[in-house]
DNA sequence: GTCTATACGAGGATAGAC
DNA sequence: GTCTATCCTCGTATAGAC
């Protein structure tokens, strides 16, 4: 049952930077939740610089996988695309907003490295998302109007504020779901 | 041209909250480029959430003025909806997402005074868009198949989502525009 | 209103013992 | 690997002189 301390200092990392953002997470904050003293955090991850990179490079990796594994699965494009969204509204049930949604709103301050880990993550996503529609296209479930590249990187920027606005209601998972069923309506079914 | 320093301390407070969000930015940062003491803005904002609280709520009664403007003028719909889109637009060109969407991401940071005037922000801002939409409709030039209020959130949503990616494509506006473009085509017409 | 001076704690980070 | 101790800077805030 026991992890490896450093993964279990990404994890509260990670649950703090999706509820506070980068500047107002400190070692202390993850020191404490977790039982060390700060100077044991430095040994796994000497800055914090290198503990964000590391956070949303791990964050990235486990997306990629979890939409691989919806890819594989047997089910409709509608399926796939519910599940996908799923993806983002299970952070919302325990008050998360996306990792990266966070730290793109921080970005300015990070330095290149994590804000090209941020492209990557979008880049990925948009890409899965774009061969999803394509598929749907190809069966002729969607039409979509236009290119499916730019319906992918519409879907993502909803789904970005759509959390969003749910935070703001006090992470109001209903305000995400309205939104998301008026804008996915020709492209979802129930799950 | 000269203005008072409590009004140069929001313009400046109002600019470094919009890119580095609300723990990011502090009162030595302002201080400096105004060429004050950090002392002295304590005089005008006693503690930072003064300051924020100020601001947003300053925020917000400029956007329900330059809403009040657009919605006097007598154009169609359309062209509203175009003006009320530029007003999230105008900000990009400046490498400035809303302030609100900002500090929403910081959302969990801040005081209850603070949320509330967010909250407010959010809700003056749909309605003013569900009453463009009801015109619209009522004009027949729109359909709004769900809710007007429904719509009026999505459109709140799209448009804090899309600054968002814009700003992980290093405040790209054509990325905001495409998205834009996406989402609303049925909605706008040319400016 | 703005300044200097200062208090006080927090944050990131390192050295060196165990 | 984790600890104690420590450094140094920054951030928020206040007191009191000008």
């Amino acid at each position: 049952m026991k992890q490896n301390t450093a993964q279990q200092i990404l994890d509260v990392a990670q649950s703090m930077v999706r509820n506070r953002g980068y500047s107002a997470f400190s070692y202390a904050d993850i020191a404490k939740q977790i039982g060390i003293r700060k100077a044991s955090i430095h040994y796994h991850f000497p800055s914090k610089d290198d503990l964000v990179k590391e956070l949303v490079k791990q964050y990235r990796e486990i997306l990629v996988k979890k939409c691989f594994y919806i890819e594989q699965q047997k089910i409709t494009p509608q399926k796939q695309m519910r599940q996908f969204v799923n993806l983002y509204r299970d952070g919302l049930e325990n008050d998360q907003i996306c990792l990266c949604g966070m730290l793109t709103a921080d970005f300015v301050v990070l330095n290149s490295e994590i804000q090209a880990e941020l492209k990557t993550f979008f880049s990925v996503t948009e890409s899965w998302l774009t061969k999803l529609l394509t598929r749907g296209n190809e069966a002729g479930v969607w039409k979509c109007i236009q290119s499916v590249e730019l319906e992918a990187k519409t879907i993502i920027a909803m789904l970005q504020g759509a959390q969003l606005l749910a935070r703001a209601a006090d992470n109001n998972v209903e305000a995400f779901d309205q939104v998301i069923e008026e804008l996915l309506k020709d492209k979802l079914e129930n799950n």
